[in-house]
DNA sequence: ACAAGATAGTTTCGTTTGAAACTGTTGCAA
DNA sequence: TTGCAACAGTTTCAAACGAAACTATCTTGT
């Protein structure tokens, strides 16, 4: 008897893998190429990063909040929230507040500044939202929703356990 | 008569803003999550950084390639290249030999450690792939991979013209 | 009522990042 | 040929990052 000839499939060949194919490369690259541009428009119109640019949307509404309240719904750290809060404090778009029932707590709104630049700045992000879905159907844009939606959840559960939720981004 | 009540559409109430419903936002969320959940564990199991792996990822193939090549093929910027060839030089992953032709440029080559890690962590990273993707139908995933490549093109086209080809990325 | 632990937010520290400046090499034009 | 622009890659510098340590406040259990 011959030795077994080992299989292809066993170990010699692994599936070739294609950086350009690999979805969380293109997912990487993607995500780089939006944020660089929409960090440019903020800085270059507003002088603002996209940190203090998630701050002013969730406070957009006139709601106040805490710092907390902030990293949680823009899915930054607290550290990155602290810092920014601070950047804003300098330049007068935020108003911080010890709140009374609970010291630790400070209380966050956006001052007038922060508010014109927020009714400036929403049409803005979704025009270019809108530039960017351009070429696809209305079909096809829920598609996406859904299929984003999914992955995230699914990215969610796959993280690693230090980071189970509350996952903090670059930027965009 | 009345006097005319201003439309709400008008200027009073800027189209509101959910950044979870916006699209650069879940981008980055996205890619994030899904990122770090890869670098840990490239991290941990061969203490390789992703800059790292994309360059095993492009040489793995037994291709020889310059630093520019590289930075082109794997969309991060020639410093992030040149960095990480430096480190991987020092962990004896890389062999870097002079062209000999245009001695500006450095032929690069993975040593055959590197070739292990590479058939090590192919599998591994097609097996994420694979659990992240992993409840969408073969239709779906098709979709996916057709609306990521017309974002990124449609991203290109409205990038700052600083970066119009060859997006550089944080991670992946 | 008070020690122990949880929570809010800030600061520190070492690392990573990208832009710009720099070094060395090649190709081209006068 | 030689001088100059383009190119390959590295280094420098200031900013940004995240983990961990820290301060201050609040909550809970005994």
């Amino acid at each position: 008897m011959p030795p077994v000839r080992r299989t292809r499939s066993a170990k010699a060949t692994p599936a070739a893998l294609h950086l350009t194919r690999f979805l969380p490369y293109r997912l990487s690259v993607l995500a780089n190429t939006v944020s660089h541009t929409v960090a440019k428009l903020y800085e270059t119109r507003f002088g603002i990063t996209i940190p203090e640019w998630r701050i002013i949307a969730v406070l957009g509404g006139g709601e106040t909040l805490s710092a907390g309240d902030i990293a949680r719904r823009t899915a930054m750290d607290k550290v990155q929230v602290s810092r920014a809060i601070s950047r804003m404090l300098d330049s007068a778009l935020i108003l911080r507040e010890s709140g009374d029932t609970d010291r630790r707590k400070a209380l966050l709104t956006l001052t007038p500044k922060a508010l014109a630049i927020y009714t400036e700045i929403v049409p803005m992000a979704l025009a270019y939202e809108a530039e960017l879905t351009d070429a696809l159907s209305d079909e096809e844009r829920a598609t996406l929703d859904q299929l984003l939606t999914r992955l995230q959840a699914r990215a969610d559960a796959l993280a690693t356990p230090a980071a189970p939720e509350g996952e903090e981004a670059v930027d965009a």
